[in-house]
DNA sequence: TATACTGTATATGTATACTATATACAGTTA
DNA sequence: TAACTGTATATAGTATACATATACAGTATA
């Protein structure tokens, strides 16, 4: 599995794991079931305490695409392509219900924030 | 001017007035031009720090709706209202924006995302 | 010009949250 | 038992955010 940690980056450490991995498991390239190195085993290879990797797969495991067992080892979690969407969907909708918010306290209406939205997708295809 | 603080809200201060106020000028309850109360009056009415007031009059300036002159005292600013409108749209761009770049990297399609947005904002109607 | 207003700049205290850590503990397997 | 897994607790360093006092500078006007 490959992980890269830059130290110039200004987010953390972990979450620069947990991203790469999580991407990996969107992408298939880490299939359903497959293992994941070791907490240990992946510190001493990026040079990091055995916490800072702990905390990564621990914020995998919040989001459920890795299940974590005690002494085995933790595994990419077996995941029906539906349970993955609403994953997906609810992530969205967070950021989507701030903007709306927004919106609304300014008197945009939806016809206004629709075509940005469109402007915004379209923007860097 | 009204403002109220809520000591017990968990936004700081100065982000409580300055939130306040712009509420107040894109209503039009504060006209254009017209002056606001100086900062140490303010900060007097409501107990607190000339820094924090000064604050939050940084703010609303940074953000344009203010224009403040040394010695003389801080003001709504003049705007066009096209100009107002192109500062909201930025706001809400930006908020729009991180929700889109998520989206993509989830692969959510366009037509998702309008849909969740038409129903984010009928929501609570 | 003196006075009484305006906003400004600097240095400081404090609290809180975040990141990362060491180390001792507990489960699993062979 | 040995060698591997993950876990829990306590701790330290750092960064950031919030609010402050106080001394400074611009402006108006009596």
């Amino acid at each position: 599995m490959k992980i890269i940690i830059a130290n110039s980056s200004p987010d953390p450490i972990y979450e620069q794991i947990s991203r790469q991995i999580k991407a990996q498991i969107i992408s298939g390239e880490l299939a359903e079931g497959e293992g994941l190195p070791s907490i240990r085993k992946l510190a001493k290879e990026l040079q990091i305490s055995v916490i800072t990797t702990k905390r990564a797969y621990e914020e995998l495991e919040k989001e459920g695409f890795i299940d974590t067992v005690s002494g085995k080892g933790c595994f990419v979690a077996m995941q029906n392509k539906e349970f993955l969407r609403e994953k997906k969907m609810k992530i969205v909708e967070e950021k989507l219900g701030e903007a709306v918010n927004e919106a609304k306290f300014l008197g945009l209406n939806i016809k206004e924030l629709q075509e940005m939205l469109y402007l915004l997708y379209e923007e860097d295809e």
